[in-house]
DNA sequence: CGGCTCATTGAGTCGAGTCAACACCCGTGG
DNA sequence: CCACGGGTGTTGACTCGACTCAATGAGCCG
């Protein structure tokens, strides 16, 4: 099969385009799940006034690493990033997948500096929201803060279901789970939640589920067979949701909103 | 072996005892490693003011259920709980496990219920603390604010520490980080490093670290043939501190702090 | 004393890992 | 232009760590 699918939304590029770094809050495409839900438009001056908008990083970039000083978090705007920490044995663990409209960096808090690191998948962008302002801006806000505490919740209860996903589950049922979570996803952003192309290696879809590379590649092959999916290199197309469900039985899991 | 091991501290309880229901975070014991620690003396008297203090539980009372209503996170006291979820197929996913000094609850903040459920291990007891008052709190206590960031942030951190453990590590390395774990907890308390008494069954053991009861039940056994640890029931003797941490290679997956 | 839960131990099986080979794509440079 | 090499993905054959099933023992409560 060497027919290209076309389907991904990769090229064309959403709006807003990578290339308007000045685009303010109020005109961005994802402020509806960003930081912004959470305030009143006059409000959203002063959050705005304090995000360093539209960094633009090329592939394999490093947005910071680990033991890297915390001073801000991120919001995606285009593109996708992965986390990921490396053990003293030097093996790396992916812990963490971003898409447009979620925030990265928040495991960097408690230690004043980041214990993971933090790479773009893809070209990508990412708007720097500088953390001491931040918190003195979200003491002043109370639905900001409210928001925050809500969306580190959110980061818990992911991680919550990743625990029993890795721990209980099948490498089917992981498999499963992470393309319909990466499907809600894009969803949640208005695009199409059956077909789009996968940021991420086999490798790291592997490192992150707790599986080896050819365990997923060959669940590709199988799920393709079976009619669940089609897939083309990182194209990939859900063709039959149940079917999938009914291999990662727990809802989605979602990762932030 | 029939001989019961005495070094626990389970008998004598320690102070403050749980009796002492109305005893102040300002004389409290845990107040070091708590929410207080966070707070100037002037202020404490306002934290003071908003917890309800001394929640007595029984073993295998429930805290809160999932889908309960959210409205308080929940310092430890004395004693210890877990915290779980049950996906729809019935099965349960131990969660975490909560010690004095530790706060439980925070799971539930973005959905305004809770997501999963949190038992007592044990005799046990919590303070409540009020999610709405404390929210308006910490916007007016700048420290305090942070520290709730930081305590979530850790939660994230250790919830990582966790993921790399079930994904990537034997049978053998999950079983010695989660003792090294309990030992470093205890440790902060001031209490021993190197015996103590599990609070939690082998059961909730294996599900937490995803293995099977019987894994855990063999790996204990060949721990103490290898003179790594000396076992009896649920009391636990460390005798070898570095040839644990040689199946653990990361430092102490903590808790919080 | 039964009945219960919790813990331990043994025997056999299987899902997923490892090792190894190969195909594909893409950029580089002769 | 094609050859080459590295990164990425797929497939097959074999192995093994941890699970399952099963039985027994220890402690606890009514």
């Amino acid at each position: 099969m060497t027919v290209r699918l076309v389907y991904s939304e990769h090229p064309p590029k959403e709006r807003p385009h990578p290339m308007s770094g000045r685009v303010s809050c109020n005109d961005c495409s994802l402020s509806p799940i960003c930081l912004p839900l959470a305030v009143r438009p006059d409000e959203l001056e002063q959050l705005d006034s304090i995000i360093r908008r539209g960094r633009a990083m090329k592939r394999g970039e490093h947005l910071y690493r680990a033991a890297d000083p915390f001073d801000a978090v991120y919001a995606v705007r285009s593109g996708a990033l992965k986390t990921y920490s490396v053990s003293e044995e030097g093996e790396e663990q992916v812990t963490g997948f971003y898409l447009p409209g979620e925030i990265v960096g928040m495991d960097g808090i408690s230690t004043a500096h980041h214990v993971s690191s933090a790479k773009a998948l893809d070209t990508a962008t990412v708007c720097e929201i500088p953390f001491e302002r931040f918190e003195y801006l979200s003491a002043r806000i109370p639905t900001l803060q409210h928001h925050f505490f809500s969306l580190m919740s959110r980061e818990i209860q992911a991680d919550r279901e990743l625990h029993l996903l890795v721990s209980k589950k099948s490498a089917d049922d992981r498999i499963a789970a992470l393309l319909l979570s990466i499907s809600a996803r894009h969803k949640r952003r208005g695009l199409s939640g059956s077909a789009f192309r996968l940021p991420m290696s086999r490798y790291d879809i592997a490192n992150y589920l707790g599986l080896a590379v050819e365990t997923v590649s060959r669940i590709f092959t199988r799920f393709q067979q079976q009619g669940l999916l089609r897939v083309e290199g990182r194209e990939v197309e859900i063709l039959d949701r149940g079917g999938l469900c009914g291999n990662a039985p727990q809802e989605i899991l979602e990762k932030q909103g």
